[in-house]
DNA sequence: CCAACAATTCCACGATACTGGAAATATGGA
DNA sequence: TCCATATTTCCAGTATCGTGGAATTGTTGG
């Protein structure tokens, strides 16, 4: 992943609306939500959460597909993921101590993996 | 973590030279960097890398502390961390597949816990 | 074809952010 | 104390962004 491309998804997520959509859409999981479904769930116009939408897509962050009248969009996990590592890449450099916080918390993202769990 | 908190930080890290700044203080570890080494390293003028050391400090992102006539920043993992979190909860309830990719590459980040080396 | 619905595009206003020159503050050494 | 070094603060000019009204495109059903 190249630096332009973390800027301009960092830059996506670091507005109050956009971060709100994006959340909600990382929730609502691969099926997505109709843009109006997003517009009427967090309060905002439907021309500017149209904008907001585009510059989350132009990023990378969410896909979009058709379904007779709406447009459904959903969160991209892999693009998401890119970036998780391009900001944190080489955070340690052999010292296994310096990337603690980060490696324990990684474990709280990975939340369904339940390792250790009997679920399933 | 509040959202107001989570904009902020990702604001701090949207903008190239602070994104560089950011990065470079992961590799460079707890130990950190004096501002004229950061400002010599990536080529800024000494006032706008300061501008810039202001809004990733008042994100909580890095710290700073004094050493002789320098200032050292250095990153701070646990707020980092805890923005990572923020962006990736609830990325999947209950379904291990959604959130497949984000695990696999935690992984990645993770890269001193080396699980299966045997390294020291 | 026409009307209703869903979403987007166009446009302009107000606010915010990035940058760099110049001056100011703080530390260390002679 | 005086000077050099390290960094920050002040300030203003330019550019970019977020927002919402109005009009437009695309889709469904009668």
């Amino acid at each position: 992943m190249e630096s332009n491309d973390a800027v301009r998804r960092l830059s996506a997520l670091a507005q109050d609306s956009r971060l709100a959509v994006f959340r909600l859409l990382v929730r609502a999981g691969p099926e997505g939500m109709a843009a109006g479904d997003i517009a009427r769930g967090l309060g905002l116009a439907p021309n500017t959460l149209s904008a907001q939408l585009t510059v989350l897509a132009n990023a990378g962050l969410i896909r979009s597909r058709r379904d007779g009248r709406s447009i459904v969009y959903a969160a991209d996990y892999d693009a998401m993921s890119a970036l998780l590592v391009f900001l944190m890449d080489d955070c340690c450099q052999g010292r296994p101590e310096v990337c603690a916080p980060v490696a324990d918390l990684t474990a709280r993202i990975a939340c369904c993996e339940q390792p250790r769990g009997a679920l399933s």
